[in-house]
DNA sequence: CCCGTTTTTCCGCACAGTGGAATTGACTCT
DNA sequence: AGAGTCAATTCCACTGTGCGGAAAAACGGG
């Protein structure tokens, strides 16, 4: 085939028509109101009878979906059905495991992975840095929201109906003088979070921890889980927080996008 | 190709391998933790070699995913992304009317399409049936939810607490000396309509008046919409109601499969 | 270390898939 | 109404793609 060939493009190789069906679709992704057979050809340059027969096939399998009064293709409900299998196959610790150990190495801090849990943050895993002093969070261990860094990276990207409920159900205890333990104060600090783009805990749940997180969002553009990097106010200094929120706001961003969430929450 | 040729199996046409890798995705959404090569080529009934490269194209294409450690094959993010370009084209009522004029053919009653908005059922279309006395909502209408049969359907789809919280900023009214106006006998429908699989409005909104209901449930599940199925208690009659019943539950089901949607909640 | 199993690569043959061309259909302009 | 235009669909003969048997490579026990 052209693929195997040495003198072919590039990237080109496995099956044709399976990929050609794939840029079809894709294709299709691409307007909300379905598109004609014409602009589909003119989308992935293919001959009319080509993509034509292509269509029909994923018809057949739902894949696709002609309105048969208007002529339009969009994508079919198998094509979604199938689809969210993705989410079940999905193992968000396993999946995030390699971007969270390259945050430890980027910026040298224990590295924490953790999910929101009938009001608490549950940490679903960490990698730990070489340094004798670190912070240290046991996979299942628990912390209020109000106190961490995933907690606030959670609660910035909740709907302001659900922090108000959490708040009510669970009112902000102090943990550290540090602590904000009222609601004004939280959700002022809240409101900065968002706007900086990642959560800051400065020693709020405990005397000389420091704590930068980012949170990663599901298909809806919800919390779903909270990265953070920790450690001593040493070495957390106010000089290197930029960098490091950078850091934990670039690896949440990345682990978002591999599971297959949206940054924007959808309008 | 064997499509083509009059003796070869009845529904086989299109393109063989597109049709092949569809099947390998669909094998794919079967196992949660994913499948090993062998597994999916006993699932498909072909060559391993066939399925490999089949795979291959479909990972070069993020259809598909391999944990390198374990070997395991299972669905990439871009069949999730692609898949959920279905959502923006979907509309409810124009992929739901083929359905509804089906069960208003097959019952002869008018047949009815609901969403909850706000805590009240609102109409989105109806198919009226060629009786002298019969039943009408236009669209656009809104009634309560604990006196209608689309409703109670809704409302036995939802989470104890939704129903709670409804209860709480509306509590039942009286329509009719059948309404269901206490939290406790609406509760206790509720369950008898989970158990049934339809919802059943007997005099409850309006008197001589029945409805039979099903939900129509979204990908999470949850519920979507409702269908109805009213008409005179002389036309309803207790004799019909699981005929009926049935007639509506099935409608619902077909139109949840059509719309992407789950029967059994996402445990 | 060796042997059974699974995954991956290779390759020649056959036919599935391709795309040009013809047909049908929908819609517009005169 | 009839002619003309453009898009969608079907047809068909040629050929390069995709097939699967087989061999090679990578695992993984024992």
């Amino acid at each position: 085939m052209s693929g195997r060939s040495p003198s072919s493009r590039g990237e080109a190789g496995g099956v044709q028509s399976v990929r050609r069906a794939i840029a079809v679709l894709r294709a299709l992704t691409t307007a909300d109101e379905g598109l004609t057979l014409t602009e589909v050809c003119q989308a992935v340059g293919l001959a009319p009878s080509t993509a034509h027969r292509l269509l029909t096939t994923l018809q057949e399998e739902r894949f696709a979906r002609v309105d048969p009064g208007t002529g339009l293709w969009s994508v079919g409900v198998d094509a979604f059905s199938v689809g969210n299998g993705f989410l079940r196959a999905r193992d968000l610790v396993s999946m995030a495991r390699p971007e969270l150990r390259q945050l430890m190495y980027d910026s040298g801090e224990t590295v924490n992975l953790a999910v929101e849990d009938d009001g608490q943050a549950t940490y679903l895993a960490q990698v730990e840095c070489r340094e004798m002093m670190r912070a240290f969070a046991k996979p299942g261990a628990r912390v209020p929201l109000h106190c961490s860094g995933v907690g606030k990276a959670l609660m910035a990207a909740m709907a302001p109906s659900a922090v108000e409920r959490l708040l009510a159900e669970r009112p902000p205890t102090r943990a550290t003088p540090g602590t904000l333990d009222t609601p004004d104060r939280l959700l002022a600090d809240l409101e900065v979070t968002r706007a900086r783009g990642y959560a800051l805990d400065d020693q709020e749940q405990a005397i000389g921890l420091r704590c930068v997180a980012a949170v990663i969002r599901d298909e809806h553009g919800g919390p779903m889980a909270a990265v953070s990097l920790s450690g001593p106010m040493a070495r957390i200094t106010d000089a290197r927080l930029p960098t490091l929120g950078g850091l934990v706001a670039r690896t949440a961003r990345a682990i978002t996008a591999k599971l297959g969430g949206v940054v924007e929450p959808v309008g």
